[in-house]
DNA sequence: CGATTGGTTAGGCATGTGCCTAAGTATATT
DNA sequence: AATATACTTAGGCACATGCCTAACCAATCG
């Protein structure tokens, strides 16, 4: 999942869909890059569970999978769980140094 | 900074530094790997922003850059924030297909 | 001072990644 | 049916990445 946010283009991409749902050739437009290419960052997207597609005709529309996102944020939340859990034991410290004063 | 994120060694780097400074020998002890290359995520690390170290004597002791985790946090705000914009359009929409009506 | 410890520098390798071009398939339009 | 459009498949390349070993430097310990 980082692994696939580690690109800025696929990082665009997913802010992109974000505002909602487009075809291949819509986010592939902003690009300088062969589509080949920008299909396989779509890939990775997809593989990594980020995003969803489907092709209805010969249009493939992709979505954010907003649930796969808020999996990733979690991992920050659990870095500021575990920084707060810090904190908390500084606190506890510094209020036992000052019964002890 | 998320390319930094993109591997699994160095995101627990991150997380462990969020319990607290250690030293480089401390942070390697729990990774089957040659010294050098785990240095080298640390030096991607650094490079990244989202830790800091300081060598005093030979002992070299790393702290995580909050403000930095905070910033690639701050990207999935963003995300959200789209995407809640998102949301209201679809109200504010719906509420003017109920007027219609 | 010699030995040990903690880290750094240098060079190398296998694999992965991000891009390309060419060719092809399927669907839609004229 | 011919043409255009939207995407897919296949193969390739240059560079990056994540690991290794060997050697070295600096600080600390006994």
């Amino acid at each position: 999942m980082f692994q696939a946010l580690a690109d800025p283009t696929r990082r665009e991409i997913v802010r992109r869909l974000c505002e909602g749902p487009a075809t291949v050739s819509e986010l592939s437009a902003p690009f300088k890059m062969a589509l080949p290419s920008f299909v396989q960052h779509l890939q990775v997207l997809e593989q990594s569970g980020l995003i969803t597609s489907e092709k209805v005709g010969r249009v493939r529309t992709c979505r954010v999978a907003l649930e796969r996102i808020a999996d990733a944020e979690a991992w920050f939340e659990s870095l500021r769980a575990l920084w707060d859990e810090r904190f908390a034991q500084l606190d506890t410290l510094l209020e036992t140094l000052q019964d002890e004063k």
